[in-house]
DNA sequence: GCCGGACCGTACGCTGGCGTATGGAAGGAT
DNA sequence: ATCCTTCCATACGCCAGCGTACGGTCCGGC
């Protein structure tokens, strides 16, 4: 009937971390979510420990896949302004990502953070590289510019600001090319 | 003999909260660390989420009272380099910051944590306008910095950057004041 | 000296979540 | 038709943390 796969499983336990962080993915209300019970669980996995990292892993896969649909753009102008405008657009991403800053006392929240963020400076600042800038400058540039979105988004998740500037990111992108 | 006020408390529950996040300021481990029992607990509060909220006030007071200090450095520009450097210097703000807005599902931790950045944003911008900014200009900018700060708290919270940069309070500055 | 209030320890019940054990149901292989 | 494998439900024991009940101690006022 229900015949619920491990793949279900990960994607619930995503949609709960969106929703209450690493803390929310608990074995039985997101069973309770699938409609079915931990039976189904422990089958499918040893213990929490697998789910979180479940989810985490499936977070990681599909912001790579973004990440990976917008390497097809060639002009490197125009390849920051889809990124930008796409996290600008996409809250849920920003709200795990946030989450996951604050849960990083569990290392394996914290290395997938980590790597997540490295990619996108990386990717970042290659554009950067090819839009003429060396290195050390296009990785500053990619820095500076991460942490403002993400500085952005925390600001607005808890209220101190209420809408993204319209011009964010026309400002962000005049500061990261000139 | 220990004799414990609410207000050891509401500081043992801070202390807890810059560990563990909102999550961790539970009643029976913060008691353990007062070397006290749940008794004394309940007689100074009426339950954990006054204790949480005693924390989180505690906070917004000593950070707050950090701004008073700085306010009475009388050049506006030499107030924003302090400001700066000792926000780089003190990790622990920045990871309860960070917690924060984590956990900016409890409306409780979230206008705690909107307040404290809108004074600050607000301290910023009123240094910015001292500087000769527009109003308006002042906001974007402080805005700006800010959540860069927060952002590149946030990176060097998950390892995604290693250390602050070197040059990162000048860069702010250059930033800001241009 | 004792008495009442401030303060705390201890014991208890309750809940939510983890992990285990065990017994099915359902479907394909033979 | 039977049997093995896959998948799940149910029931259980366990632990941490919340909140309550109640008793005990210490100390100032009288």
């Amino acid at each position: 009937m229900a015949k619920v796969t491990a793949d279900d499983w990960a994607n619930a336990a995503l949609e709960a971390m969106a929703e209450g962080g690493p803390a929310a993915v608990a074995v039985e209300p997101v069973a309770t979510r699938l409609g079915v019970s931990k039976g189904s669980f422990y089958w499918h996995f040893t213990n929490r420990q697998a789910l979180v990292e479940a989810a985490l892993r499936r977070w990681e896969t599909s912001t790579g896949e973004i990440i990976d649909y917008l390497e097809e753009i060639p002009d490197p102008a125009a390849r920051l302004r889809a990124l930008l405008e796409l996290a600008f657009s996409d809250p849920r991403d920003a709200s795990v990502s946030l989450r996951l800053v604050g849960a990083a006392d569990d290392p394996a929240v914290a290395e997938v953070a980590r790597r997540v963020s490295q990619r996108r400076l990386g990717y970042i600042a290659a554009a950067l590289e090819q839009l003429g800038h060396p290195p050390q400058a296009a990785r500053d540039r990619a820095l500076s510019a991460y942490s403002g979105y993400l500085g952005l988004a925390a600001l607005l998740r808890i209220g101190a600001v209420t809408e993204v500037p319209p011009n964010a990111v026309e400002e962000v992108l005049r500061e990261m090319l000139t």
